[in-house]
DNA sequence: CGCAAGGGAATTATGCTTGT
DNA sequence: ACAAGCATAATTCCCTTGCG
């Protein structure tokens, strides 16, 4: 059934008979005449195409299909009432609510297990869904809503658009511990521009940012591969004598589990932010205010 | 933007049904 | 038979839509 087609005020006329049990009386509780509430039942009964109420001498008995109405309607209503007069609020340790969000493989790899371990005690209900690709591509989504929150190294500051700073980073280079230049506490510009690169998708933002940054320089890099994703890339560095310029949080949490060196990129570089960003229709969603809110504060302590 | 036509829902007036 | 109460008919009012 289309509810477009359907005059919704209808189910407060079923319920104020459902409650008087009497047409005048109904009439009077919801302000109208009698022959209009008549009228409205008739448009009633055409709907649902049901008789709902009957005639009987001790006031008007609501069918089965009423009776069975009765309950559903009632909590529509009251639903209604709720979120037109009170402002909303959200639970996170009732909530089942499910967020979607475009956070990047970086991210993912970086700060998704504290984010859920989190979300595991403070809202034990709340599930995330992720999509990829992040970025700045994703307006459209964020406008209709199939996506809630977005990361990337830029702001998405556009009209209709909010953004705020999650953290701050500077860029290094990483390479195998087995790499002849891990050894070597300072590697030069001289080394790091003739080394061999391992490219990662410049639609990862930081690396549009830095690869711009670095050819304004006029440094050429030679690039053997070019990749999408940041895991084949960790691991791509780590078992061959490629290098990779990244960001040092990302840098660090792979050297925990590959041998990898990171050594500091010999230019000055300017720092590396990551932004959160949403759609501005969304500023009054609890929900989504509480889980910016964590985010934020999660970023903070990483 | 203003106006007229059309449609839908409300009101008033009236008819019809039912219980006592 | 009569009063109470719901349904129906006629009319009014208001909103939407289409046109100049």
């Amino acid at each position: 059934m289309n509810l477009r087609s359907v005059d919704l005020n209808l189910l407060t006329i079923f319920d104020a008979i459902m409650v008087e049990r009497h047409m005048t009386r109904a009439a009077a509780r919801v302000g109208m005449t009698q022959p209009a509430m008549s009228n409205a039942l008739a448009r009633l009964r055409d709907l649902t195409g049901d008789t709902l109420f009957v005639r009987t001498g001790r006031g008007m008995m609501p069918t089965p299909r009423a009776t069975a109405l009765a309950v559903p309607i009632r909590r529509a209503l009251d639903l209604v009432q709720v979120g037109l007069t009170e402002k909303a609020v959200f639970d996170p340790e009732s909530s089942d609510r499910s967020f979607t969000l475009a956070i990047g493989d970086y991210c993912e790899v970086l700060f998704l297990p504290q984010v859920l371990a989190a979300l595991q005690e403070e809202a034990p209900g709340v599930s995330l869904s992720l999509q990829s690709p992040a970025g700045a591509t994703l307006q459209k989504e964020l406008k209709d809503n199939s996506v809630d929150l977005v990361w990337d190294a830029a702001p998405l500051d556009g009209p209709g658009f909010r953004s705020e700073t999650l953290f701050d980073d500077r860029i290094v280079w990483i390479m195998s511990a087995s790499h002849p230049l891990a050894v070597k506490k300072r590697p030069t510009l001289d080394d790091y521009a003739a080394a061999s690169h391992v490219r990662l998708d410049p639609g990862h933002t930081y690396v549009h940012n830095y690869d711009r940054f670095v050819r304004n320089l006029g440094i050429r890099r030679r690039f053997a591969v070019e990749l999408t994703r940041i895991i084949p890339m960790a691991f791509t560095v780590a078992e061959t004598h490629h290098v990779a310029t990244v960001p040092n949080r990302m840098a660090e949490r792979f050297a925990r589990f590959l041998p990898l060196a990171i050594k500091k990129v010999p230019l000055d570089l300017p720092s590396s932010p990551f932004y959160q960003s949403w759609h501005s229709s969304r500023d009054d969603d609890p929900g989504l205010s509480w889980l910016r809110g964590r985010l934020v504060d999660l970023a903070k302590d990483f």
